[in-house]
RNA sequence: GCCGACUUGGCGCAAUUGGUAGCGCACCUAACUUGUAAUUAGGGGGUUACGGGUUCAAGUCCCGUAGUCGGCCCCA
């Protein structure tokens, strides 16, 4: 990010046509324009009487093209070190680009290397990008050896281009192609099929940019089509834009939950037990079992019930559900049991597939329906900390964020069609509160409505439960974003999506309305008139699951916990050994009022011990030697390395309770009040 | 699942063209007891992910399996 905010150039009136170029002659930071809302090339022609918007490389617009421009230099130079690459789409994206290839051979880093030097010598050659409209038979004629671009040409009448960046190569209504033209000769020197804009030369790439990696994407999004070499890489205005964008990776980096779940001793993978399986140790069984234990508590006051269910079932209850019918690829194969066969060969007792549970509700349905229901109940909300199981692929496993064993905060609410917008509405702001006591609180919604593809349920019913779940989110205040498309089979959701410490967003909370279950179900309830109703089902889970919360939580705080989470809540250190029977007594009237408080008695000197539980991240660091001991006091240290000494004991005890109780993250002297 | 890279003591890393495994931290022991981020000395720990193969000789080369990482696809 630069630290001087250029002021955006104001729009200007064109007197008479022209072009950007000749309107913005001179003014070298302007690399295009936008004219009636159009992203255009400064070579464009602007008629008489248009505001001409102009566009700074350093602008969101701007970085967008540069992006663009700089995906295709790397273009031009991967095809003049291999000749035989054949192009794919060369997108920008956020904070980059990319370009895909079919090559014989995938790309080392060798070669990216090569490449990256044969692209500064583009860039120094200040080759202009020009713009050139062509007919379909040209285009074909001009990319006869690029089969993906003759592809691509034949689907520009079909406007459903999506957004897997297909549309930046051909733009709607007419081809154009961009052509790197040598500045002294005038001479083509590349071409790409793309609706741009470009910049006008490519000296004004500069030298913010940087190739980032190779890898395998398949060719226009689906696994059904070839894989090509894509290479990606990252553009920006100057290098020291760029230079803080590697510094923003890398502090994300350091956040890494899998990094800091490794070396403050929290969890792991062992492969004994399989992939995306994790065990927890004790100090992240601490942070887990807090967390857990505050939910639960929440969840009390808040009127839900708790259950309990296996984690295994006959198949006949995803029958039911219809979870086989959509889902089986993601369930763990089942276990066939209690087949008899007689030794003829002959099956003397039919035997059952058990699965691995992927999903809690159809086990909170037969709770429901055990019984039968009156209106009375309802809203009945069943809770569980649920363990499910999904074969998830191998290569999408991640960390604990995606996994193939996971413990949901579950929770199904059987309600009245007529209670059901009351009870959304308290349900989402259930959910915001439980997730603002953990540190979170910065919100939007997105709302997924139907994949015309995958659903049951009649189109009336689908409009209904959309619009409630729309006028929940609407009342709630929140920043509201559709998705269409992205909802489940059985209905719309909302899901609560969070911003961590450094800007990242996550998706957390889900609120589902659900009005298929209940009718596979056939639930029912005695309504206060006597007749039958069917009750309406909500799915939510807040954490999403568990393990993915805590390593939300885990890089949100980059490992330093607020009080009440962290594994030691205080570590004793004494000045010298003599006072750590002291300080020992300190440390006990902690413990005995619930915190989790230790003495460091080892033998290592006083500031290894201050390095050891800095380097653990443990918040208050209470040291005691001569001054305090004679004041019947203790020494803060805090883990930014401030200070708060002579403190009498009672007064650091009580400052101690409090900042667990009120959850409060303690980093500093004066986060401590 | 697909493509590529990677896998050396608990963690982070090293080992010239294949010649038989080292360092730091952590750990253990001893001495030292010091007011805010590393006291000193000694010690233990690895059949180099696993299974094959090539070779007089494999951590280094080849094949397979598993796992990890980066993407793609997917994510009830």
């Amino acid at each position: 990010m630069s630290e001087i905010v250029s002021p955006s150039p104001a729009p200007v009136t064109a007197s008479e046509a022209t072009t950007g170029a000749q309107l913005f002659e001179g003014q070298r930071s302007i690399v295009a324009m936008r004219v009636d809302g159009a992203l255009l090339d400064l070579s464009r022609e602007i008629r008489a009487g248009a505001v001409v918007t102009p566009v700074t490389i350093e602008s969101p617009d701007g970085l967008y093209i540069l992006r663009h421009s700089t995906a295709h230099v790397l273009a031009q130079a991967v095809q003049s070190i291999n000749p035989e690459a054949k192009l794919g789409i060369g997108p920008p994206i956020t904070d980059g680009f990319y370009f895909d290839f079919d090559v014989e051979e995938p790309f080392t880093p060798e070669d990216l290397k090569a490449f990256a030097k044969e692209m500064e010598r583009i860039q120094r050659a200040g080759q202009r990008f020009e713009r050139r409209v062509v007919s379909e038979t040209e285009a074909r004629d001009l990319f006869a050896a690029e089969p993906y671009k003759l592809e691509l040409i034949g689907l520009k009448g079909s406007a459903d281009d999506g957004d897997n960046g297909e549309s930046v190569e051909v733009g709607g209504g007419e081809l154009t192609v961009y052509e790197n033209v040598d500045p002294k000769t005038g001479d083509v020197i590349w071409r790409d099929l793309c609706r741009g804009p470009h910049l006008p030369s490519t000296r004004l790439i500069q030298n913010g940019w940087a190739l980032n990696r190779v890898a395998a994407a398949y060719w226009r999004g689906s696994e059904k089509n070839k894989q090509l070499q894509r290479i990606y890489g990252t553009a920006w205005a100057t290098k020291d834009d760029l230079r803080a964008y590697q510094a923003r990776i890398e502090e994300a980096l350091k956040r890494d939950h899998r990094k800091l779940g490794a070396e403050l001793d929290l969890f792991s993978f062992p492969d004994e037990i399989g992939s995306g399986l994790a065990v927890f140790h004790p100090n992240g069984g601490i942070i887990r079992k807090e967390m857990e234990d505050h939910s639960r508590r929440r969840h009390e006051e808040e009127g839900y019930d708790f259950v309990w269910t296996p984690h295994i079932t006959k198949s006949t209850l995803y029958e039911i559900s219809g979870h086989l019918d959509w889902y089986a690829d993601g369930m763990f194969p089942p276990m066939h049991l209690d087949e008899v066969v007689h030794p003829d060969g002959q099956v003397t007792r039919q035997g059952a597939d058990y699965y691995l549970k992927p999903m809690n509700c159809p086990m909170h349905i037969l709770i429901y329906r055990s019984r039968s229901r009156s209106y009375r109940e309802l809203p009945m909300r069943a809770f569980e900390f649920g363990s499910v199981y999904r074969y998830e692929k191998s290569g999408v496993i991640h960390g604990l964020t995606r996994v193939r064993g996971m413990t949901q905060d579950d929770a199904h609410i059987f309600t009245s069609q007529e209670d059901m917008k009351t009870e959304l509405t308290r349900t989402l702001n259930f959910v915001l509160s439980l997730l603002r006591d953990y540190g979170l609180t910065d919100f939007y919604l997105e709302l997924s409505t139907k994949d015309p593809d995958k659903y049951v349920g009649s189109d009336e019913v689908w409009e209904q439960a959309t619009e409630t779940l729309a006028q929940v989110a609407a009342e709630s205040g929140l920043e509201l974003v559709p998705d269409p498309g992205g909802a489940a089979f059985y209905g719309p959701k909302i899901s609560v999506q969070a911003r961590d410490a450094i800007g990242r967003t996550w998706q957390m909370s889900t609120v589902q309305l659900d009005f298929n279950l209940p009718e596979r179900f056939g639930l029912e309830y005695a309504a206060a008139d006597g007749t039958r109703q069917r009750p309406v089902m909500i799915h939510r889970a807040l954490f999403g699951s568990i393990e993915r919360f805590f390593g939300v939580l885990l890089e949100h705080y980059a490992g330093a916990f607020p009080v009440w989470l962290s594994p030691v809540q205080v570590v004793g250190i004494p000045v010298a050994e003599e006072y750590a029977d002291y300080l020992n007594d300190v440390i006990r009237a902690l413990k005995k009022s619930g915190v989790r408080a230790e003495l460091d008695a080892s033998d290592d000197r006083m500031q290894k011990k201050i390095r050891t539980h800095t380097k653990a991240k443990v918040p208050f660091q209470l040291i005691a030697g001569e001054d305090d001991r004679a004041a019947g006091a203790v020494s803060f240290r805090f883990r930014d390395g401030t200070q708060r000494n002579g403190v009498p004991v009672d007064e650091a005890i009580a400052l101690i309770r409090s900042s667990i109780d009120s959850h409060v993250l303690v980093n500093g002297v004066d986060d401590l009040s």
